[in-house]
DNA sequence: TTTTGTTTGTACAATATTTCACAATCTCTA
DNA sequence: TAGAGATTGTGAAATATTGTACAAACAAAA
C-alpha cells in the first residue's frame, strides 16, 4: 500500500487534527505548544505527536515546544491547506444539499464552486447560493473551473459513472459517500465515507463483547458547557 | 488499543463490507461464494477474507466456498445486525436532517426513533415522520425508548454536553459527526466521522503543481452507465 | 556563566495487521 | 470408489504502526 516514502496515512490523518488543534490554540492566545500540550488537547500521545511531526522536519525547540504560528503555517503548507481549495459535489439530494450547506468546510477554507445532478427537476434550482448544474456538462464546465476535489453524494448504482465523469473532467481526489466502492485510474485517490458501515461497526461493540476504547480524560467538558449556554440552536 | 482477544477493528470494518457483498450476491442469485469471488466483488484479498472470517469460526467448505445464505446469517448475528436497531439523532440542522432522511440506514435495518434539538424554534417541528424533541427530555424519554445508538450532528462546542447527556440516557455507542473529540466513560464507544478532516487528508494527496499525466485507462464501467440511464434522479 | 529543569528528536522495542504458502479437506466426475 | 481439481483454515514471515526511553539541545533563573 504505502510503497513510497510518504508519511503513513494515519500520520496524515493526525496532522489534520494537529492543525485544528493549533488554530484553536491560536484563538486561545497560546503562542507556544509542547507535544504534551497537544496531547492534552487532542488525546494523541506526545510521543506520537513528535514522531508524526518528525516525518516532515524539525519544527520544535527543545525546552520550549512548538511555535503555534510557525507550526500551523508549515503543516498547512504540507497539507496544501495554505490556500483555498475548490470542491464540487455531485448529487443534490438530502445528503448532497446538507454537505453543500456544511459550514465546517467553509471555515476550513474549502470553497464549494459547483453542485451537479442528473435530475431535470433539480437542475437549475438553487442550493444555498449555487445553481444545480447538469451533470452532462461537467466535462465542459470543469474545463473552465478546474476543480480537483469531488464529493459523490449519489445512490450507489450511479456512483461509478459519476466517478468516471469526474476523472474525465480533471478531478484528482474523490470523497465518496455512496455505499459502494468505485474504481479509478492510478493516480486518482478515493476515500470512502460509508455511513451505514460506521453504524454497523458500532453495532458490533454494543453488547458485552465490547471493550473500552481511548477514554482519555475529559478534554474540555467545562468549556463546552459554558459555550452551550450561549449557543441557541444546533 | 485492542487489548483483549476480540477481532481487530479493521476486521470488523471489513466484515460489514462482506455482509453487504453477500446480500448483493444473494440478489444476483448466487448461492455460494469463494473467498476469491469475494475478492472480485470487494477488492479485499482472498487471504484477508479467509483470515477475517476465521476470527469467528469455520464457515466455509474446502473445494466449495461459503454458503451465501449461511454466512450472511452468521455474520449478521456476530455484528448484531440480525434484528432492527434503534437509533437517535441529536441536532436537527442540515446534517442531522439529512441523516434522518438517509435511506441507507433504513435499508440496513436501522430504525430512527428520535431526533432531538435544543432550539425552541425547531422543537415540535417535523423532520420526515418524526417530531423534533426537546433535548432536555432525553433522559426521561429514553428511559422508555431505550435507544443505545446515538448520532451527534451538532456544532462542536455543544458536542461534549450532548455526549454526556446521551450516556446518562443509556446510549452505549456514539457516531460523532461534530469536528471535535468527545470523551466518554469507559465502556461507551465513540466513532468520529470528521468531514472536514476527510477533505483535508485528500488535499495532502493532491498532486503538487502541474503533474505528468500517467493516467491512460479511463475505467469506464459499462454496467454503471446502463444503470445510470434507468435511474432518473440522485 | 553555571545550574536546573524542560522538551525535542530518534533509536530501539513492542504491537498490530497483512501477506504468503501449503497441508488438509471437500467436491465432482468417471 | 478413486483421482483430479478447488478452496479452506492457519502458522509463519513480512510490514506497518505505536510505545518507550534517553541523549542532546535549549530556556530560564541564579
Amino acid at each position: 500500500m504505502n510503497n513510497n516514502r510518504s508519511a503513513p496515512e494515519p500520520t496524515i490523518a493526525r496532522i489534520a487534527l494537529y492543525l485544528r488543534c493549533l488554530r484553536s490554540a491560536m484563538k486561545d492566545g497560546d503562542t507556544t505548544l509542547s507535544s504534551a500540550d497537544i496531547e492534552k488537547r487532542t488525546g494523541i500521545s506526545s510521543g506520537q505527536v513528535r514522531k508524526d511531526l518528525s516525518f516532515f522536519g524539525e519544527f520544535g525547540k527543545p525546552g520550549l515546544g512548538y511555535s503555534v504560528d510557525e507550526l500551523s503555517q508549515r503543516l498547512a503548507q504540507i497539507m496544501r491547506l495554505d490556500r483555498p481549495q475548490d470542491i464540487m459535489i455531485v448529487g443534490a439530494g438530502n445528503l448532497g444539499s446538507a454537505l453543500a450547506g456544511y459550514t465546517g468546510f467553509t471555515e476550513s477554507d474549502f470553497h464549494l464552486v459547483a453542485i451537479y445532478d442528473n435530475n431535470f427537476s433539480k437542475i437549475g434550482r438553487r442550493v444555498w447560493d449555487l445553481d444545480i448544474l447538469d451533470i452532462e456538462l461537467m466535462e465542459e464546465l470543469n474545463g473552465e473551473m478546474g476543480v480537483q476535489i469531488g464529493m459523490i453524494a449519489t445512490p450507489a448504482p450511479v456512483a461509478q459513472g459519476v466517478a468516471d465523469r469526474m476523472v474525465r473532467s480533471g478531478v484528482r481526489v474523490i470523497l465518496n459517500f455512496s455505499p459502494t466502492r468505485v474504481s479509478v485510474p492510478k493516480g486518482v485517490i478515493v476515500r470512502n465515507v460509508d455511513l451505514t458501515q460506521e453504524l454497523q461497526i458500532l453495532c458490533y461493540y454494543l453488547p458485552a463483547g465490547g471493550f473500552a476504547e481511548d477514554s482519555f480524560t475529559t478534554i474540555s467538558s467545562d468549556a463546552a458547557k459554558n459555550i452551550e449556554d450561549e449557543v441557541l440552536g444546533f
